[in-house]
Formats: C-alpha cells, sequence, structure tokens
DNA sequence: GCGACTTTGTTCCTGCGTTCACAAGCGGTT
DNA sequence: AACCGCTTGTGAACGCAGGAACAAAGTCGC
C-alpha cells in the first residue's frame, strides 16, 4: 500500500548484494560509521552511484556524517529479502557442486542448501558439508517439505535442462545455472547464467585488445 | 591500418563467447548452415541482437541463407583471441580452485591452466587433472616462463588482495577473481569478478518481488 | 530468364544506466 | 546563537544497449 517501491534497477540490486557484503565485514570489525566514499572504494564502484542506489531504498543516512553500518546492512538485507535464511537446493554434485555445498560464504550470506541431488548412484549417500547426496527421485519431496524456492544447477551441460524441468515442476522459482547451456523455463520462473568460460573469454579479448589497441596485421 | 575495428562493445564480446559455445556443439554435430533465428534461440538472445553482434565482424552470412557454421565459429574465435589455447594460471586450490582446474570445458574452449599454486604446504604436491600444486614461490618463474596472462584468483577474500598484487607484479595482465572481494589492480590489468553469493542474492530479490508484486505487509 | 520468398545487414528509436554537478541538511566550533 | 565544513540526496545530461522495422541481396521455383 504505502510502500514507495516503485521497482530497483536488477544492476542496483547486484551492487546492493556488494554492499551488503562489505557492510557485514565493516560491523563484524567494529565500525558503526561509514561515508559513501570509503563504501563505494571498498565496493568498488563510483561514489554518486552508490548513493544513487541506495536512495532506492529511501533516505538512509544522516547529511554530514554518514551511513550507520548495522542499520544500513540490515535495511539492505531485509530488501534483498536475506534477513532469513533461504532453502535452496543443488543438484549435480560433481566438482563444482561439491564446491559450491562446501563453500561457507553462502550460510553467512542468507542461503543454506537443504538438499544436494545427483543422478549418479556412486554419488548418492556421500556426505558432504554435513549432508547426505539424495537420488533425483526425491527431489520433488524435499522441495516440497523445506520450501526451497531456489535451485542451483551444476550438472554437465547434457543434462541441464532436464534438471531444469524437473526443478520447475517440483516448484522452484530461481534457478542459478552454471551449466554452459541456455535454459529456457516456464514464465515466472528466473534463470540466472553463470559461465565461467564466457569471463575468461572476455578477458583474453580484453587482453588482446589491449596489446593491439588499432593495429592489425592485417 | 585497413581494419575497419573502432570497438566491440563489452556486452557483445560475452554474447561472442556464447554463439562461440553454440557454433562450436553445432559443428560438432554435423550443422554446416545456421540461420540467426536458431542461433538466437539456442543462444537465448534476440535474433536482431544477434544480427547486430555480429556485424561488428563485418559481413558473414550470406542473405537468404544464414550463416556457415564453421566459418563463423573460426571469425568469433579469432576475434575473442582464442583460436590459440592460452596459458592460465590459478591460484588456490580448495574446493573451488579444484573444481576449476579440473573442468574440462575450459581446455575446450582455448584455455589451459599451465600452473596451479597454493600457500598451504599440505596441498602443495597434490596432482589435480595431471598437474602437481606448486608452492606460490615458484609463481613468478612459471609466469615468465609460459607466458601466462591470465590469473585466476580462488582463495580465501582475505588474501585476494596479496595474490593479486603478486600476479600483476609476475605479469599477469588480466584477472578473473572468484573471491568475494574488490580487487585493486594497476592500470592495464583488467579484473573480472565473479560472485557467487551475489548472484544467490539477486534470485532471492527477484523471487521475493514476484511474491510481494506491489503488497507489503508493512 | 524472371519473380517471389527467405534471410541478412542496417537504421531509427526508445529506454536504461551512469556520471557529473549542485542544492539541502546536519554536526561541530567559536 | 550563528557560522563553516562535510556529506547526503537529487536533478539533469550524456552515452550505451536493446528492440523493432525496413531495405538489400541471394536463392529457389517456374
Amino acid at each position: 500500500m504505502s510502500s514507495p517501491r516503485p521497482r530497483i534497477p536488477e544492476a542496483t540490486v547486484a551492487r546492493l548484494a556488494v554492499y551488503l557484503r562489505v557492510l557485514a565485514g565493516l560491523a563484524d570489525g567494529g565500525r558503526s560509521n561509514v561515508s559513501s566514499g570509503e563504501l563505494a572504494s571498498a565496493a568498488g564502484v563510483n561514489p554518486a552511484g552508490l548513493r544513487k542506489d541506495l536512495s532506492h531504498l529511501g533516505p538512509c543516512g544522516i547529511r554530514g556524517v554518514g551511513y550507520e553500518v548495522a542499520t544500513l546492512r540490515d535495511r539492505i538485507a531485509r530488501v534483498l529479502g536475506v534477513e532469513r535464511s533461504r532453502p535452496c537446493v543443488l543438484v549435480g554434485i560433481g566438482n563444482l557442486g561439491t564446491a559450491l555445498a562446501d563453500y561457507a560464504g553462502f550460510g553467512s550470506r542468507g542461503f543454506r542448501f537443504v538438499g544436494l541431488f545427483d543422478a549418479a548412484p556412486a554419488r548418492v549417500g556421500q556426505r558432504i558439508g554435513g549432508q547426505p547426496v539424495r537420488p533425483m527421485t526425491e527431489l520433488a519431496e524435499v522441495v516440497a517439505a523445506t520450501g526451497a524456492t531456489i535451485g542451483v544447477v551444476a550438472t554437465p551441460a547434457d543434462v541441464a535442462q532436464s534438471v531444469c524441468d524437473r526443478l520447475t515442476a517440483a516448484g522452484v522459482r530461481s534457478i542459478l545455472n552454471f551449466a554452459p547451456v541456455a535454459l529456457s523455463a516456464p514464465d515466472g520462473v528466473d534463470v540466472r547464467q553463470v559461465d565461467l568460460s564466457v569471463e575468461l573469454q572476455v578477458l583474453a579479448f580484453l587482453g588482446q585488445q589491449r596489446g593491439t589497441t588499432v593495429e592489425v596485421t592485417a
């Protein structure tokens, strides 16, 4: 009703997550106040842009002083919807999947894996980070029981679409995909793609361009 | 000189890498021709946008027919600078680093790891994907000997900046950073950040927004 | 040989994101 | 109590990316 929340640009949301991480670190370090300049420097962005990002949350700083670390952290966390830990499921417990399941950073950022799944019988039953790997047959059951709305796909490319279908059928609404394929999901389901080799190739291009600024050997 | 190559937008470069992957798959499947519509569908983008991206390479299609798969693939690979395999070094052989070192996808995308490094003595000497983990003291030597220009950082956040400094000092010009900190590098060095928890938090926000379109329980 | 269809390459336009620069507000000081 | 410096928040301009529509060009069928 009285929520002045027209919409927050997606690029801003991504940066808010970065600010949140920096603020959490500052709070742990005992800091109570920060200026936009210092925060922007730590996050690697422009100070004016940071203030504009924060303006989407309404006024949350004190002019002449700066921002209160704990207050700003909590407000960003609430806006992002990570004040409470969110249940996620992870499919594909290969090298990357194992790394993700073990990554402690997720736990402190408002996410917890409530189910690890793999199609290979050899993987099922292994324990990773204190959790057992389950067979794919239990996917729908676990999603329903835990209310998980986020699924992470770390499978080979050839089965990623099939896994995506099963996740959405089970009720997952958001998917983070590490497999190098474009997934198609029904309307109402958000898919984000993380492609590691694309990142490397962009770097390769930038590096090459730096070497051959305009000159090209025809 | 006669190179009509003013500049290619970075967003286009990232999509070119995706097209390259799709084209490689089509070529492996025996396909010889593709239309922009089909290619765009497989890459998950708009057909008109795809044609605009490709127009940066100069005319490379045949009107009324489409694109020749092998030709287009090779041209994109040449523009991205991945026609020949590029040597990379990887620092931080934890769970994620091991997954990256083992990931076969890099090899087929024009990248090979010529050095795996870790500061922990317990890790040094282990073999991963046929390569030994080396101590950090050998970093500069290996970079110089192999001519590696790309470094991947998969260390904990608190040492990432120090690793970045050592990489740049050794001559690395491009850095892909998985640690959740903003790295500062000298001018002339490109840094790309991949932050897994940021991706999850964006998903969480989008999912939450979907639930509470305008209504908020105050 | 000619026409029609298909598909590319390009152009325009709309909207978004980013940056710069200024006004408003608060704390500390005299 | 009034002034001064510092920092936030906002308004405007610039540049870029994305999408739709149109023209050029080549192929297939007759």
